[in-house]
DNA sequence: GACAGCAATGCTTTATGGTT
DNA sequence: AACCATAAAGCATTGCTGTC
């Protein structure tokens, strides 16, 4: 996530200088909790370990003698080991940093245990249930930091952490630091997030400063090339043909349902009557064999339906969706899978379902062989070469995008690139959707196409799903992951898993295949592309569907709306504005009228300016609660030396 | 007073994650 | 591997409101 691209410990690392933003959102994290919000890739951890340092003071003595620690709160427990080995990196040696996660049996320590563990570790990364489970015992902590803080909605863990234990507590509250680049989660309007913003702050009791309204964070930040390509959907371009297959499995869909509902009235009717005779039920005899069996043919009635018919329907929808999305050739390789599935299901499962469910699904799979192998495969066998039938027009645009990329990044490359030129991400919302995808790109690239070949693609996804059964473990998405970043792979088509959490390598070329379902969702992929030139975030969607273009516009509104709405909001909600008034503002001969938190602005913006942020940051001081006196320091290389009052 | 259209609500489906 | 929780989209239902 929004490590920086050598979150990986080089040899030959070199110190990080802190930018100006970075000391000055730390400045001010030091004097109130505060809520960062940056765009990805703008260096939000390393804020947080310069905080942690600040801080370090306190946590220097032991725990009996008033010593507290830092927490640094994840959401992930891959998460655990990334941020702790990078704090633990920036910090040194002699800081000695835990890390902590369900799987290690933590929940079945005692205080006892813990006390050591707070003895021997200064800093503590851990998941945010864990830090629910030890909230209990008691202890004092300086700092917390919330990674990815825009979770603390709802009944999140995050969010009992302030409300179940931070509630009450004035005097020994820690400091609190949020880290997050899209404020909300939510899919929300572009005016509702001024809303969204205030809740965030008093759950977490901070405020929201996101400096990404000056021009260095943003230089840092992602600064993608966004291109929206709206392509004609696939059923005005199919034949008849290819309808038909639709049609049956529209049919197939709809069987499915009537068998479903039949059975439920079953079902219903079996529970009525399950009901009707508990009431006369002793419990003690004769009854009893008459409630057992009712019961049992109860039982079976459920579990036939809630396993398997609901499941195949799922599969059908997907396979739908497929081709609608993908085209005749999606469409067979989707059909191919669940032909093989159901194979297997009819020889393994067979005898747990009920005759009429049985039949069901043979049918199915009579109906699906058939069509798989004599519609699909002879459509796809003649009309071998005629693209636009077999690809959908996303596809096509998508494999055309792909190359010319691909072209341009050979032609543009230096020689410090030894492994692979290109990387790139393709998003998806389905997992079969990647399954898929990745199958028809392998389909393209290797055997008919050659021209493509350069492509190598791979997905990745989560490890649950339903569906298309394909084993995912956490190792694979590991090591997929790892050939994606040595270049061995060039293509990485991925759920919304990769969004949060993965560690994923910078990119250069990223798609957003299917819309993503929230603005969060789209900051964290958009910030996967930020290459150090040409980085392009590519949006495909579909020509027809007008929600889908608002919505990104909403996205777009949002995301400018965050780069601006914290100046807007200072002057106009904050508390500030109460200090602010109490100063005359100042007005220059032009009649341009500057208050003192524009004042306040403007002198960071000027710094940044002049040193790129890296020699010393602007320190401003002071005295006095009435009518206060102000020093300010300008950097050393302002011309300005002297310290103005 | 009847009917159409829009907003709020609830249910299901699709993802993700963590823990046991 | 199975279970739980959250979030959001999509769809249907309900209820309100405005118009004829």
């Amino acid at each position: 996530m929004e490590t920086e691209q050598d979150t990986l410990p080089k040899p030959n690392d070199q110190p990080v200088l802190p930018r100006s933003y970075q000391t000055e959102m730390v400045a001010q994290a030091i004097d109130e909790n505060l809520i960062v919000c940056l765009p990805t890739g703008s260096g939000k951890t390393y804020i947080s370990v310069m905080l942690i340092k600040e801080l370090l003071g306190s946590t220097n003595s032991k725990l009996c003698h008033g010593g507290k620690r830092t927490i640094f709160l994840v959401k992930q427990v891959t998460l655990v080991h990334q941020q702790g080995d990078y704090i633990s990196m920036h910090l040194g040696k002699e800081i000695s940093v835990g890390k902590y996660y369900g799987d290690m049996g933590v929940d079945l320590w005692n205080k006892s245990e813990w006390d050591k563990e707070l003895e021997t570790h200064q800093i503590l990364v851990m998941t945010a249930q864990i830090f629910v489970n030890i909230l209990d015992h008691a202890y004092f902590f300086n700092l917390l930091i919330f990674d990815e803080c825009h979770h603390a909605t709802g009944a999140d863990p995050y969010a009992s952490v302030m409300n179940k234990h931070y509630n009450n507590i004035s005097g020994n509250m820690p400091r609190i630091l949020g880290l997050t680049a899209s404020i909300t989660s939510r899919k929300i309007k572009a005016n509702k997030l001024e809303k969204e913003m205030k809740q965030l702050e008093s759950t977490l009791k901070s405020r929201v400063e996101s400096g990404s309204s000056r021009e260095e964070s943003r230089r840092y930040g992602t600064s993608a090339l966004v291109k929206h390509i709206s392509c004609v959907p696939y059923e005005s371009n199919c034949n008849d043909s290819i309808k038909m297959a639709f049609e049956i499995l529209d049919q197939i869909s709809l069987e499915i349902a009537e068998h479903y509902s039949e059975s439920r009235s079953e079902r219903d009717e079996q529970e009525y009557q399950l009901s009707e005779l508990m009431l006369f039920t002793d419990y003690q005899n004769t009854n009893m064999f008459n409630y057992n069996e009712q019961s049992a043919r109860y039982m079976q009635i459920c579990q036939s339906q809630s396993i398997t018919v609901p499941k195949l329907k799922r599969h059908i929808d997907n396979i739908k969706h497929m081709g609608n999305d993908l085209g005749l050739m999606g469409l067979y390789l989707a059909s191919l899978h669940l032909k093989n599935c159901l194979k297997i299901d009819l020889n393994n499962q067979l005898n747990f379902n009920k005759l009429s469910s049985q039949q069901l699904i043979m049918n199915v799979h009579n109906k699906i062989e058939l069509m798989t192998d004599s519609i699909l495969n002879t459509l796809v066998e003649t009309n071998s070469t005629n693209y636009r039938l077999l690809y959908s027009e996303k596809v096509c645009s998508l494999l055309e995008q792909i190359v010319e990329q691909y072209a341009l990044t050979l032609s543009l490359e230096t020689y410090d690139y030894s492994s692979s030129p290109m990387k790139c991400i393709v998003f998806v919302e389905r997992i079969c959707t990647a399954i898929i995808l990745s199958e028809l790109f392998e389909n393209v690239c290797q055997k008919r196409y050659p021209e493509y070949n350069s492509i190598k693609s791979k997905y990745v996804a989560g490890t649950k799903s339903f569906g298309i059964k394909d084993v995912m473990s956490a190792k694979h998405q590991r090591q997929t992951i790892n050939e994606f970043r040595t270049g061995k792979i060039n293509c990485l088509i991925a759920t919304a898993v990769v969004e949060e959490g993965l560690d994923i390598p910078q990119c250069n070329l990223v798609f957003r295949f299917n819309k993503p379902n929230n603005f969060c969702s789209y900051m964290q992929s958009k910030g996967r592309a930020r290459a150090k030139k040409n980085a392009s975030f590519i949006i495909l969607m579909s020509s027809d569907d007008d929600k889908a273009l608002a919505e990104y516009r909403e996205y777009e509104e949002i995301e400018t709306m965050l780069q601006n709405e914290f100046y807007f909001r200072s002057l106009s909600f904050d508390d500030d504005i109460e200090d602010a008034k109490e100063l005359q503002p100042y007005v220059t001969e032009k009649g341009v009228i500057i208050d003192a938190v524009r004042a306040v602005r403007l002198i960071y913006e000027y710094c940044a300016i002049l040193g790129h942020g890296q020699i010393f940051p602007p320190r401003v001081l002071f005295h006095g609660s009435g009518p206060y006196t102000c020093i300010l320091s300008m950097p050393a290389n302002c011309p300005v030396r002297n310290d103005i009052m």
